[in-house]
DNA sequence: GACTGGCACTCGTTACAGTCGAGTGCCAGG
DNA sequence: CCTGGCACTCGACTGTAACGAGTGCCAGTC
C-alpha cells in the first residue's frame, strides 16, 4: 500500500506527459523527460507497483503505461496544485466580460470564454429560480380576457407565461391585481413563495377572487413547479481535438448527454459553495460520460451561489489548468452579477 | 444534352439506393432492384453519360456510382415528388406541439420535434424581432436611478435591458414615461420605431426630456440595432449517424459552423415566402458545409413568415422526405402561432 | 535492502505479397 | 439500340515476416 514519494513523483509524471502527449509513457522516456535521478529499470518496479493498485495501466502489453481515472484522482487531490492564470489569461477574461448588457448576455460571453480558454466544451446554468428572489412582478394586459405574467427576478431573469383569465377583467382590476401581488411576492424567495400565493387568493377582496385564483395556478407554476432551468453550452466543437482519440473514437454518447438539460444540471448545478467539483471518468453517475470528465464550480454575487458552471472534456485534460480557469471565470461572473 | 428518360430513372434509382445503403451502387445491383427492363451492360452506358455529365462520379477505379452534388441538385428538382406524411408522423407533430405554454416551450419543442423526426440537425429561429410588432412595453423601477425595460412583441418574444438613467426620477414621472412610451410605440412594427423614438424624445415634456433621451438610446438599441436573433438547436448527435462516412470523416468543421449564430441565421432566416430552400454541399456558401445540406423554410401564423426553421444532414440525405417533413412542421408551428 | 544493467520476451505496427471479387469499359453480335 | 461476354482495374482482405518500443525478471553492486 506505502506510495513513496517517488513512487508519487512517476504517477504525476506519468499523467503530465500523457496529457501532452496523449501517448502511453514508458520508462525510457520518464527518465529522460524528468529529472528522476534513477533509472528506467527502478522506474519499471515502481510502475508495476502503481499498476497493481490500479493507478496505471497498459492499453497492450507491449506498451508504456496510461493513467486510469483512478490515477488521476489520485493526481487531483494529492499531486497537482492550481496553477495561476497567466496575466494573458486575466487579460481575456476581463476583455471578455466587461461590456455585458443583460444577463443573457453575460450568460453567452461566459460560455464562450470558458470554451475559449480551456478548449473544452463549456457549460454555464443561468441563475436558478430556486435560489433567486422576486424583484417585481408585471401583468400586461393581452386582451380582455388575458394577460401576460413577467416575473423579473433578482437575478437578472427574467419569465413570461400567457394568463387565461375565467372572465373578461376590466383594466383597473388589472391594476389592483398587480398591486396586491406585489405587496405580498416581491422580495421573498422564489422557493418561500406558495404559502404566500394561498395567503393571496384567501385574501383577495370577491369579486377579483376568480381572476385571482387562475392567476395563482400560473404563479405557482412559474415560480415554483416548473422549474425551470437554463442552460447554455459552447465549444462542442472541441470535443474533436485530439481526433477521435479521446472518447474511444465514438462522440455519440457525448453528444447525446449534452442535450440532455437534466443531464447537464446534475452535472455543474448543485455544488457545495465555494467547492470546485472534479469528476473524472467513471465517478460520473452517467453512462453515457463515463469516458469524459467534469469541472465545476458555483458562481454567484459575494459569497451566495445562484448558479453553476464548469466544462467536460476528455478525462485527459490539463486539470489544474482546468480547474484554475472555471473558478476565475466564475469569480468574474460572480462580481459581475453583483454590480447589478 | 440530351438525358433521355431512362437515363434520368437510372440517375434517380442511383440516388434513391445510395441514399438509403450508404454504399456506391454497380449496375448489378441497380437493374436488380428496380424495375429497369434493360440489362446491366445498358445502364453502365447510361453510367457512363451521366458521369460524363457529372451527375454521378465513381469514389475508386473498381467501385460502383455516388451522386455529386450535381446530381442531387437535379434530383431534388426533377426526379422527386415530396412524399405525404405518414399519419403516425402527423400525430407526433401534433402530439408533440400540442400543450406548449409560451414561446420559448414552442421553439424547444419544435427543435426538438423536428431532429426527431428527421434524424438531422434542427434549426429553429425564434420570430424574428425585425418582423414583429410592438404588443407592450413595461418599465419597471430597480433603483431611483434605474430601470428594467420590458418589451413584449406580438409574436410572444420578450425582450428585457437594463436602462441607468442620468439621475433620479421619481415614480410618478416612469407612469408618465411608460404612458407616452407605450402610446407612440404600442402596435408599431419595429422596423418602423426609429423615427417613433425620435418623435418622442421631442416631444416629452421637459422635466422628462433627459430620462426619455437615455431611454430611448436602450430603446432603439433593443428595438432595431441589437438585431437580436435567437436560435434554437437540436440533434448534433444525429451527425454522428453513418458512422464519420458522411463529413468525410472529421465532424469539426460542421461543428463549428453551427457554434456561429451568424451562420446558422444565413442558413435558415430570411426565405423567400413559402419556398423551401434546399442547399447541396458547395451550393452552400460557408466552406465548413461543404459537405452538408440545409433543407430550411420560413414559418409565421397565417401567411406571413416570422422566422425560419430547417434541418442540415449530410448531402445523402432523403431530400424527399426530409423536405416533406420540414414543410409540416413549419405548417404547424404557424398554426400554433395565430392560435396567440 | 535498494538500485541498476542486461536480457529474453511480448505484441502492436508496418511493409509487402498474393488472392479475391465487385464493378467497369469495350466490342462484337443480335 | 440493346445485350452478353470478356479482359481489366483496383480496393479489400489475408498471411507472413521484420521491427522495435516497452516490459518483467534476475543477478550483481553499492
Amino acid at each position: 500500500m506505502g506510495l513513496d514519494d517517488r513512487k508519487l513523483a512517476v504517477l504525476r509524471a506519468i499523467v503530465e506527459d500523457y496529457v501532452s502527449t496523449q501517448e502511453p509513457v514508458g520508462s525510457k522516456a520518464l527518465v529522460e523527460r524528468h529529472q528522476l535521478g534513477v533509472s528506467p529499470a527502478t522506474v519499471r518496479n515502481d510502475m508495476a507497483v502503481l499498476e497493481e493498485e490500479g493507478y496505471i495501466r497498459q492499453p497492450h502489453t507491449s506498451a508504456g503505461r496510461v493513467p486510469t481515472d483512478r490515477g488521476y484522482r489520485l493526481f487531483v487531490d494529492r499531486l497537482s496544485r492550481v496553477k495561476p492564470l497567466s496575466p494573458a489569461e486575466r487579460r481575456a477574461i476581463e476583455r471578455f466580460l466587461v461590456g455585458a448588457v443583460d444577463l443573457d448576455d453575460v450568460v453567452h460571453r461566459t460560455v464562450r470564454l470558458l470554451a475559449q480558454l480551456t478548449r473544452q466544451v463549456a457549460v454555464v446554468q443561468y441563475p436558478s429560480l430556486a435560489r433567486s428572489s422576486v424583484r417585481h412582478l408585471e401583468l400586461v394586459p393581452i386582451s380582455t380576457t388575458r394577460l401576460m405574467l413577467v416575473m423579473i427576478a433578482d437575478t437578472g431573469r427574467v419569465e413570461q407565461r400567457l394568463v387565461e383569465l375565467p372572465g373578461p377583467v376590466p383594466a383597473d382590476d388589472v391594476t389592483d391585481l398587480r398591486r396586491l401581488v406585489n405587496e405580498k411576492l416581491a422580495g421573498a424567495r422564489l422557493s418561500e413563495t406558495p404559502p404566500l400565493v394561498q395567503a393571496l387568493v384567501e385574501e383577495a377582496p370577491a369579486e377579483l377572487r376568480p381572476a385571482m385564483t387562475t392567476l395563482s395556478t400560473v404563479l405557482l407554476e412559474t415560480l415554483v413547479e416548473r422549474h425551470e432551468e437554463r442552460i447554455a453550452l459552447a465549444g462542442t466543437a472541441n470535443l474533436t481535438r485530439g481526433g477521435l482519440l479521446d472518447f474511444q473514437g465514438s462522440l455519440r454518447p457525448i453528444l447525446e448527454a449534452l442535450e440532455e438539460e437534466v443531464v447537464l444540471l446534475k452535472l455543474i448545478g448543485e455544488t457545495e459553495p465555494s467547492t470546485t467539483r472534479v469528476l473524472i471518468g467513471d465517478e460520473n453517475e452517467f453512462d453515457n460520460l463515463r469516458a469524459a470528465s467534469v469541472v465545476s464550480t458555483g458562481y454567484g454575487p459575494g459569497a451566495t451561489i445562484v448558479g453553476g458552471l464548469g466544462v467536460l472534456g476528455p478525462t485527459r485534460m490539463d486539470y489544474p489548468g482546468t480547474i484554475a480557469t472555471v473558478r476565475a471565470v466564475a469569480r468574474y461572473v460572480g462580481e459581475l452579477l453583483a454590480q447589478n
